[in-house]
RNA sequence: GCCGGGGUGGCGAAAUGGUAGACGCAGGGGACUUAAAAUCCUCUGGGGCUAACGCCCCGUGUGGGUUCGAAUCCCACCCCCGGCACCA
């Protein structure tokens, strides 16, 4: 009997034939990619691809404890991102590499004991494992580890290519100082003031380092800005940091001498106010100030002034400090002999170093001038105040000038460009900007990093390595600890170091400070596409077609420096017409951060994701589409253990669904209900894809398989196929399992198949109008869409619930909103 | 202190002037099972009224305002998270 020949073929309902297997799946969808070069360019491709789409992530760095769900988090989202731009028939690139220099690579490698030249091998390996089992759309032969010299050759062609610009100089500038351990620390190993290893207080010292001058190029990585399709945020915070101040430079004579000191402020108006000066500890004319009988305590309080860390320098909950120089100066306002004071809450590498105190309007010096007793001078009056209102704190806000000779009266606005006029007529003053935005100091008294190539030579000076002996290679050295010459571990290697001058061929010493790892970042996205060509950086006719990056994507606690450093290199690079663009990152998005049920995940808490063991059980496609379904990808969300089953039990239903297609029904039409389901859903996840709403979007594909096996009905074909594909972003390797299953050949995202919505099936023919009276909804009816307002009235009056409201007072107004609402206000 | 972001059911979250709580987790009830797991169906903001169908009130951190209508806009305040922090 035919029943029974099927009854044998059924499968019986407790064991399913074809149970979703994800790593099954996973493992042969990885397989083929990797066959089939699915994700690969080769140069012949990047030469010709016509429609690039560079979509970029911040590279991890290669931790010995693997990948972090926040690195995954982050890596997914953009994996998302370039996926769907394949899926719509962009020819996209999404590199990888590892940022494996620096400080913390070095400092893990010396409390493990293992040399970091073996340690960072073994965890990029590790890492690999981990980024191919997360299903992300690689391009494996375009790969950059920022340790291998074949990179670092050109992170030390860029620096002499900014040196040679002249972009590049040795400066003093104090650094971090651990007088036990004798080394130079990082900020972050300063913790409150101690040496985060043997905790013996933190000194500044100075010593020769090298800068970057990104200051010259404050106005343009500021002005750029505006137009940058960046997260607002991100962009709020470089302003922050870049800190453009408007002011003017002011000039005070100093009493009994020829000298005279500069001062910045953004408050010119209140100059008749300056009732003493204030130079930072470390200015150059405090020896020439200070008087014989002050001179003990000024160069004690500059003493104390060292033996403090930078950071702890720069506190601003200490109370003021400060000694009087001895020495005065004339205000050029009032004519007045002013003392001049040193306070470390004067910074030298702000401004000229120097202020005027204006302590009746400056919150800082008012409470300077409390401290020591100098004299407090309202200038600027408020709304309720004449000249001789007492200040009980200093006032800033508006109001006029006041005890200010000529200027008085002039509101605050006026008075600053006035004063500065009657300056600059007089020599006294000249109108400037200032920054927040320091040099970006690149040397490191380290050994991880790549060596500066630079040569020391005695009678040519600092002579930049010739390009073609780069790179100058970090040397294996066992013992890589820093010592007590204040120098970096390299300037133990007398082998290494000693050369000869390349100008003059005399005895020469190689510059043993190694750079920034925020160098080795600052260009890598340059060398990705280009990473088959060995014979430059980058190659030109690549970087035209490919750069800048279409989309970057990474954490915002790169916001300032490795994004700010990466706008500098790329327009110095312009400037020197290597480039022919100067903002490397066209568009720019932040993740949020994953939190773990409420809490900041961390070691210390032991609440850490491991994310092996649940793509083990789950699958990547189900962490994937967890990861991205948890909040809004631009803030983060909570990880709540449980809350995985969701995105599973969905990709299971999806695979019984398709698995359990009749194919006698492959031709027939889907439900039309279905089918306007189906095109909303379309419509929102093409609309919100783009714009990384992911969360939202997997809702929708959710709710649509809920309304395509809702009560248990048998899905067709064409209901199920669009799904594939709209699912691939997030669930790779299961939307081709499927994909093939439903008799397609070859890769969904080579398949140029995203579906496109037909706008007439958006809208349902009937719709539910809400009816409100007052305000609150007292019924719903059904109507056909576009009814108008009196068919809708007419629906309304029939509505029980509404007529008892309409019979209870006057109808005044009615207020109808076509498809969505009809409020009637009665009294 | 300054600059961002945020505060909505038991929980993660939707909704950015028009039916608050989509989607999901957790939980309750039911089906299947010898049983459990898995799966499927169903209910689920709080309170009240009703035999029931239903209906009413309250509800988006707090207090005010604008509006026919506010989670959404405006004013004041409280709390949480992130960044910067003596920047003259």
């Amino acid at each position: 009997m035919a029943d029974e020949s099927q009854a044998k073929d059924a499968p019986s309902p407790s064991t399913p034939p074809d149970p979703y297997r994800p790593s099954v799946v996973e493992r042969k969808w990885q397989a083929t990619w990797e066959e089939q070069g699915t994700n690969r360019f080769t140069e012949d491709e990047f030469r010709s691809a016509p429609d690039p789409f560079y979509n970029l992530m911040m590279f991890p760095y290669p931790s010995a404890e693997g990948l972090h769900v926040g690195n995954i988090y982050a890596f997914t989202g953009a994996d998302v991102h370039g996926r769907y731009q394949r899926l719509r028939g962009r020819d996209v690139f999404e590199p990888i590499g590892f940022d494996a220099f620096g400080i913390h690579s070095e400092n893990f490698a010396l409390k493990v004991g293992r040399h970091p030249m073996d340690l960072i091998p073994s965890n990029v390996a590790n890492f690999t494992r981990q980024l191919r089992r997360i299903g992300g759309m690689f391009d494996w032969d375009h790969t950059v580890d920022t340790t291998t010299p074949e990179y670092y050759r050109w992170t030390q062609w860029l620096f002499l290519q900014l040196f040679r610009a002249g972009l590049a100089e040795q400066k003093e500038a104090p650094v971090n100082w651990c007088p036990s351990c004798m080394t130079v620390l990082a900020n972050e190993q300063v913790v409150a003031g101690l040496c985060e290893r043997c905790d013996t207080p933190v000194e500044q010292r100075r010593i020769l380092q090298w800068f970057f001058r990104i200051s010259d190029y404050a106005d343009r990585l500021l002005d750029n800005l505006e137009e940058l399709d960046w997260s607002d945020v991100t962009r709020k915070a470089q302003r922050n940091w870049i800190g453009r101040s408007e002011g003017a430079t002011l000039t005070f004579p100093v009493k009994d001498s020829s000298e005279s000191i500069q001062v910045f402020t953004t408050r010119p108006d209140t100059l008749f106010g300056a009732t003493y000066m204030v130079l930072a500890p470390e200015h150059p004319l405090v020896d020439r100030i200070a008087t014989e009988e002050r001179r003990e305590a000024v160069e004690s309080y500059r003493a104390e002034a060292q033996s403090r860390d930078v950071v702890a320098r720069q506190k601003t909950d200490k109370s003021k400090t400060g000694v009087f120089t001895g020495g005065h100066c004339r205000n050029p306002a009032t004519g007045e002999d002013i003392p001049i004071w040193i306070a470390d809450y004067v910074l030298m590498d702000y401004g000229t170093g120097a202020i005027m105190a204006v302590p009746g309007h400056d919150e800082r010096d008012f409470e300077f001038a409390t401290a020591f007793d100098l004299p407090i001078r309202r200038v600027v009056a408020g709304p309720d105040d004449d000249g001789d209102t007492p200040l009980q704190e200093a006032y800033v806000g508006p109001g006029r000038l006041v005890n200010s000779g000529p200027f008085d009266g002039l509101e605050v606005e006026e008075g600053i460009r006035k004063i500065t006029e009657w300056l600059e007529e007089n020599g006294g003053g000249e109108v400037t900007t200032t920054y927040r935005l320091h040099d970006w100091c690149i040397s490191r008294q380290r050994y991880w990093g790549p060596p500066i190539p630079i040569i020391h030579c005695d009678t040519c000076g600092s002579v930049p390595v010739p390009e073609e002996d780069l790179p100058v290679v970090l040397p294996r050295v066992e013992d890589f600890r820093p010592d007590d010459s204040g120098t970096s571990p390299l300037a133990r290697v007398e082998s290494w170091y000693r050369t000869t001058c390349p100008e003059c061929g005399g005895e020469a010493r190689r510059e043993t400070d190694v750079s920034d790892t925020f160098l080795d970042s600052a260009w890598y996205f340059l060398r990705y596409p280009s990473t088959d060509t060995d014979s430059a950086p980058f190659d030109p006719e690549i970087t035209r077609r490919w750069l800048p990056v279409d989309t970057y994507i990474g954490g915002n606690e790169h916001a300032v420096l490795h994004l700010l450093y990466s706008r500098f290199v790329t327009m110095a690079l312009k400037d020197m017409g290597h480039i022919d663009f100067e903002e490397p990152f066209t568009r720019f998005r932040a993740h949020g951060l994953i939190i773990r049920e409420g809490a900041k995940m961390s070691k210390s808490k032991g609440n850490v994701v491991v994310p092996d063991p649940i793509i083990e059980e789950y699958g990547a496609d189900t962490f994937r589409l967890y990861l991205m379904f948890l909040g809004p990808f631009e803030e983060g969300g909570d990880y709540r253990d449980a809350g995985i089953q969701g995105p599973f039990g969905f990709l299971k239903r999806l695979w019984e669904t398709v698995t359990s297609l009749d194919p006698r029904s492959d031709d027939a039409p889907p439900d039309p209900q279905v089918e306007r389901q189906l095109h909303r859903t379309i419509e929102q996840v093409t609309r919100q894809l783009p714009e990384l709403q992911y969360n939202t979007a997997v809702a929708a594909l959710m709710e649509y398989l809920n309304a395509v096996r809702a009560g248990g009905r048998q899905a067709v074909r064409a209901e199920v196929e669009p799904l594939a594909v709209l699912v691939a972003p997030f669930c790779p390797h299961i939307a081709e399992e499927i994909w093939e299953r439903l008799g397609h050949e070859g890769s969904i995202f080579d398949a140029d198949a995203w579906p496109e919505h037909d706008p007439a099936l958006l809208k349902d023919d009937t719709i539910t109008l809400a009816v409100q009276v007052n305000g609150k909804v007292r019924g719903t009816v059904e109507l056909p869409a576009g009814a108008t307002e009196e068919a809708a009235m007419e629906a309304a009056r029939a509505e029980p619930n509404v007529a008892r409201y309409l019979e209870s007072g006057t109808l005044r107004r009615v207020i109808h909103v076509p498809d969505r609402l009809l409020n009637l206000v009665i009294n």
